[in-house]
DNA sequence: CGAAAGCAAGAGCACTGCTCTCTTTGGTCA
DNA sequence: TGACCAAAGAGAGCAGTGCTCTTGCTTTCG
């Protein structure tokens, strides 16, 4: 089904093509925008009719849900490669490595990252079920460091329920699906940090702050790793 | 030059057209999404051929000029409103009532927000010398908070200055052009609690978190509040 | 009253996503 | 080797887009 035979010529073509098109269509998501992407461009430049593309590509939604998971993929192997140099015992190190990746990788693609964490694309959506999997990889590195965190007794955050109960209740069941032994509190921190990083993100990326208010944004970013840091109770 | 002269039956016709325009382009934005909006859309459902839209909106980017005004002027008015309500000395609770009237509007208008906050449009700069006022009024409000807060010794943060040091002049000269008197750190954090306040928001707003795994929502964004508040030092 | 300005309409250009048909090419198998 | 079939590419075509230009008509004002 998937054509993934790399034995004959043609199947290899094909393979070959395939990357053609969603390394063109980078460029072109990062040229023109998620909206802009538009498929007959992306013939042009590989020097086919716009027809023929659809022999490999169903449709442009398919095109944007390739270039999505190529960019989860990329960016999950970023924050990977990073948390390798980083002590395994040092929570604080390891949020504040998967905090600078990302980061280095959204300025680097910022189109990317506005495809995955943007407003979404009017008229898309992204298949779950080619797109959850790599798109949970970053938040699931950073629930290990808040559990490897609380295991080790590093947290400075009460166990005590959250209010409402029906909240408590939502938490636990997160708790659950994740197999986490973290409380309460630490779990919706750990959103709220989740949430709060790809905030400070977007403001940077998307230019929220001023233009030149800051002679390194690196600095500020630097300051919020900090408050993350201390809003899950690494301090 | 602004044609607002309401005296003449025509001058008056006019300002009904572009109320209408904005108007049905709201509705578009709303059900389409910025880059699916379209002129001609919209000269459809205002009765006119593509072309006569033009004698009043001078292209496809001035109109979305137009919705972002107008989206930043009504959260601008909402936020201000909910602070009416709210005892001037509470400061947690001015800052609780910005990040909710925030998040109301937010939820109600989707892609007005999505416009404001969310990807930049491909291809269209907002000009700075039209959105720029309305565009830094909720911002403005939360820097009236942490100022008056700080004045009136609620903010458990010190005063040590940031490092590296430029970090620390640039913080400097925005509390200078702001006319604060918060140090350093209030500052950065301030920063902080902006962005991450809009974090939350965008990964509500754009079901970043999972579909369904919260009984209401509304929960969350409240424990994100007392983490904000945490984070300013109000605590 | 007549000139000037404003308004609407329509045609047209270049672009888009996508479908259809037609022809060529490549791989397989008798 | 030759036949056969499926994959790949080409091209035309449809409906939509932003935007420009010209052509008339209407309102306003000197």
């Amino acid at each position: 089904m998937d054509a993934m035979d790399t034995s004959t010529p043609r199947a290899r073509a094909r393979e070959q093509t395939m990357r053609d098109i969603v390394r063109i269509g980078r460029g072109h998501l990062a040229t023109e925008g998620a909206a802009a992407l538009s498929l007959r461009a992306v013939a042009r430049d590989l020097g086919l009719v716009s027809s023929a593309v659809y022999r490999y590509v169903a449709s442009r939604d398919e095109l944007l849900t390739l270039l999505v998971v190529d960019g989860y993929d990329e960016l999950g192997d970023a924050v990977d490669a990073a948390l390798e140099r980083v002590d395994t015992a040092d929570f604080a190190g390891r949020l504040a490595a998967i905090g600078r990746a990302t980061r280095a990788w959204a300025l680097a693609e910022p189109a990317t990252y506005a495809l995955l964490f943007g407003s979404p694309v009017p008229g898309y959506e992204a298949p779950a079920e080619r797109t959850t999997g790599p798109g949970t990889r970053v938040v699931g590195r950073l629930v290990e460091v808040w559990e490897d965190a609380w295991q080790a007794g590093a947290v400075d955050l009460d166990d005590a329920p959250l209010t409402p109960r029906r909240f408590s209740r939502d938490l636990g069941r997160i708790r659950r699906e994740l197999g986490l032994s973290a409380p309460d509190r630490l779990v919706a921190r750990g959103l709220f940090a989740w949430a709060a990083l790809f905030g400070c993100l977007s403001f940077e990326v998307f230019g929220q702050y001023g233009a030149d208010t800051l002679t390194d944004p690196a600095d500020l970013f630097e300051a919020h790793l900090a408050a993350l840091v201390e809003a899950v109770g690494l301090a």
